[in-house]
DNA sequence: GTGTGTCATGTAACCGATTACACGATTTGA
DNA sequence: TCAAATCGTGTAATCGGTTACATGACACAC
């Protein structure tokens, strides 16, 4: 049996075709009794409108599409979960389409997605990959999420990864160390590129000389890393880790080879993912709120697109480039040093002194 | 300026609608140099098809939608990355729909979602939504990949909790252990109940007295429970987390208190998520192939409505209950005792000796 | 009573694809 | 040489909604 059409309700409830949209969508004009008759024969059916054609008339599908790399795990996890429950709020749905390795692939997957998304989030750490998806995204509204997008002249949301890792350098500074080394994130990621640059940048400013591995984001790499630290001549006091999972890659290694942290090395993280609270010693780091990003990113999509279909041409306010700043979480794997502390923005408001036994906040 | 249409393409192209339809679509009758005209003009003009206006007439939307519990992290976003990989083989893409902590969110997402998927996986491990989600349905497609799936007539996927559980203690119990505790999930979880069972009847099966705490499936609570272990006057010298990230939690705990492991207490876990091999020590736990069961759902959806749009009814194959059985795998946080070890299901090829050192499998 | 306005409802055009069927041209077989 | 089969292409119906416009009923004012 084929499910029931608008037709069928409206002879079920002996009503014509029109009467059946305006009682189920807009508050039109419609009797309350004619209403009633006709919700009744659309539960007594089982109606559902046909998506396909509702979106053919009004030429919306009321859908947005996530490009994600194929870096996964708990960041864009609970990313997509902020998306998601704000997308519920707008009576929006959500495609996925993740695994995206290089600029080809996400390329492919932006075709494969256009006319049927109203719009589009593109998250390709990927080099060269800003350009593609400028260009196969065409007219359709797209908020880039990934770094390096500020550069780009569409609307964007990007972490300030160089603020970030000033940070986490400075905190380390006025903890004592001096002998500062960077687990840097894969090359070719643009985020991982700018933590880099940041941390080049403060040590520079420091008068000290930068000391850098090269990881992937992986716990497995910052393991490893850390060891190629231990192994290398140089001595050192301070870790600044390109992203939390590496750092909890290392802090397994300084507790497996016996230096102890924070007293023999301080270890900085990057993201606040939940793990990061729970490890022994508490990992300081900076806060990105990610479910937070995500229902921020789409409330952004979603009002460029209604900008759009109101026929409004770009706002300033739309096509800008929003900052996230990362917020300096202390926790133990620092020697807390209060008085010097401060959040990535210079604001001393955004410092969270957190207690080794908290809970994931949320 | 509004996207191309097909007959925009067949005007630029010189032909009929028809004939471009063909030539993008089926390898129908087309002649090689109006193909190459045709795909000329498509380009030309960025044609895209309008999905809406397709899936009218085809009456298919090429559209999956995963239900999702409130529950989200590691084992989640491995699941879809699994599902994403192979709906990109089979042409097909994906809907998310997650954080449904009730039964009744569930059945509004599975509501929303009707008319413009194909099919539906449904992860709701919440009790009564099993029937629910039966109700809501309809005639559409379904996987079941909650606990307790397999008590209905639908397809499903399910992990064999119980069997998982019963290795773990006989693992524990042949390594030395008499006095093993365990760290339940969430009461009303179906798959919490499971491992809870089987784990009782375990170890009524070895004649020793149980001993349960609550937690919730998040490392924190792990990080309680065993603290609650450790406060209560019985002892114990051995612990079955009901995941992994408790187990973590637990592990941690541990170490804070001085307690070793495994000398002191061993410790076993379970879904083995990618840092169960990272941490120290390595963790004990019960692998569920989480990516390779999300394709495998994949598969058997779209088996399904292929066959249904065949006009073929359900065969026995595919309405059945398809079991994960999860494979031991043996780190430090348990004794190895080689000569004892063996899978879930009782077959000694299961069995998996990981290296602390291991990296993660993909 | 006629005209005018309001309001609930119905009729039918339209969105953009697919595809059954029709058509003309060419090839094949007797 | 003519009928039949084959093949590439075009025409138009169709899918299931939305919505501009038409219609008819009724109220009110003159």
């Amino acid at each position: 049996m084929k499910p029931a059409t608008i037709r069928d309700v409206a002879r079920h409830a002996q009503v014509s075709v029109a009467s059946v949209s305006r009682a189920l969508n807009g508050s039109d004009t419609v009797t309350q009794e004619t209403r009633k008759r006709i919700l009744e024969s659309a539960e007594a059916l089982q109606y559902v409108p046909h998506s396909g054609a509702r979106s053919l008339s009004t030429s919306k599908t009321h859908t947005l599409g996530i490009i994600l790399p194929d870096l996964y795990g708990e960041f864009f996890s609970e990313l997509i979960r902020g998306m998601d429950l704000a997308a519920r709020e707008h009576g929006y749905h959500l495609i996925v389409s993740s695994s995206h390795d290089d600029a080809d692939g996400a390329a492919a997957a932006i075709r494969s997605m256009r006319g049927r998304v109203d719009g589009l989030f593109v998250l390709s750490p990927q080099i060269d990959s800003a350009n593609l998806a400028t260009a196969m995204a065409g007219r359709l509204p797209v908020v880039l999420m990934h770094g390096g997008a500020g550069e780009s002249t569409l609307p964007s949301i990007v972490v300030d990864n160089n603020g970030g890792a000033h940070a986490a350098v400075e905190h380390l500074l006025a903890g004592g160390c001096r002998d500062i080394a960077h687990i840097a994130g894969p090359a070719g990621n643009l985020e991982a590129e700018a933590r880099l640059a940041g941390y080049l940048e403060a040590m520079a400013a420091a008068g000290l000389k930068p000391h850098v591995v090269e990881g992937d984001f992986n716990q497995g790499s910052g393991h490893a890393s850390a060891h190629a630290l231990m192994d290398a001549p140089r001595r050192f006091d301070g870790v600044f880790c390109g992203n939390d999972m590496m750092a909890i890659g290392a802090l397994l290694a300084f507790q497996e080879a016996g230096v102890r942290c924070p007293e023999d090395v301080a270890v900085v993280g990057f993201d606040d993912v939940p793990l990061a609270a729970l490890v022994r010693p508490g990992l300081t780091t900076l806060r990105i709120r990610i479910a937070e990003t995500g229902r921020r990113a789409l409330q952004r999509l979603v009002g460029q697109i209604e900008a759009a279909q109101a026929g409004r041409e770009a706002t300033a306010s739309s096509s800008a480039c929003e900052v996230v700043r990362p917020e300096l979480v202390i926790r133990t794997s620092t020697r807390a040093a209060v008085s010097t502390t401060r959040a990535a923005d210079g604001r001393p408001s955004g410092v969270t002194a957190s207690a080794q036994g908290e809970n994931q906040d949320g």
